[in-house]
DNA sequence: TAAATATATGAATAATTGTTCATATGTTTG
DNA sequence: CAAACATATGAACAATTATTCATATATTTA
């Protein structure tokens, strides 16, 4: 439960936030996300999967790993992409848990 | 906690997570969310509180209230805005809660 | 009812950002 | 080492979006 003081945050606590949801709030980068939250995925296979352009995959995903949302793991040729840490995992988890009891 | 199988959202629901994190994803309009998520507030005051033109808040508070994320209220003279509802509240109070936990 | 106050709106512009395409880099395999 | 494969990158362009400014609408008060 959370106290209504706790919502008071600093101004580059906000700026913070906002970059992360802006990088979550397009749907190519939000579903490059949710791919590679539980287990590493190629970029090429997302790419597929997605329907998008290697190129345009690789882009997102270097935005994505600038703000340390995923990070990357080359093995041989292709480049795994994962959700850096639990922190990660946790917020989009909450996000998808809140859509998902969305009835309305 | 959340099974993996949770996370598989429809195409539909990410589109609705993403516009939902694109407007949240603006640094202005994410304070504007904040400061009116527990008591309504007057436009004008947002506007002067956060420092922003009386026009641009409200240009920001017609998108917040067309996507049902903020409500409009008016008394006399003012408007108010509040969180449409406890499911607004519970996530931006849940992604609040992350960014102060993430001390790293 | 006229003036004052508060908010909203539309059009125009500025700024940001998503996408494409050509090309480069890194890695494996013949 | 050359060819093939996978990913990354930079520049150019397209699309979206934030902001400003002028003006309109709604409400109260003199």
């Amino acid at each position: 439960m959370v106290d209504l003081q706790d919502l008071h945050i600093s101004d580059d606590q906000a700026e913070a936030l906002a970059e992360m949801l802006r990088l979550m709030g397009e749907t190519n980068r939000l579903k490059i996300i949710l791919e590679c939250l539980d287990e590493p995925r190629a970029v090429g296979d997302m790419a597929a999967k997605l329907g998008m352009t290697p190129s345009l995959t690789s882009h997102h995903l270097r935005l994505l790993r600038a703000a340390r949302l995923l990070r990357a793991d080359r093995r041989g040729k292709s480049v795994f992409y994962t959700a850096a840490d639990d922190h990660v995992r946790s917020v989009v988890r909450d996000l998808v848990e809140h859509i998902n009891e969305d009835a309305s």
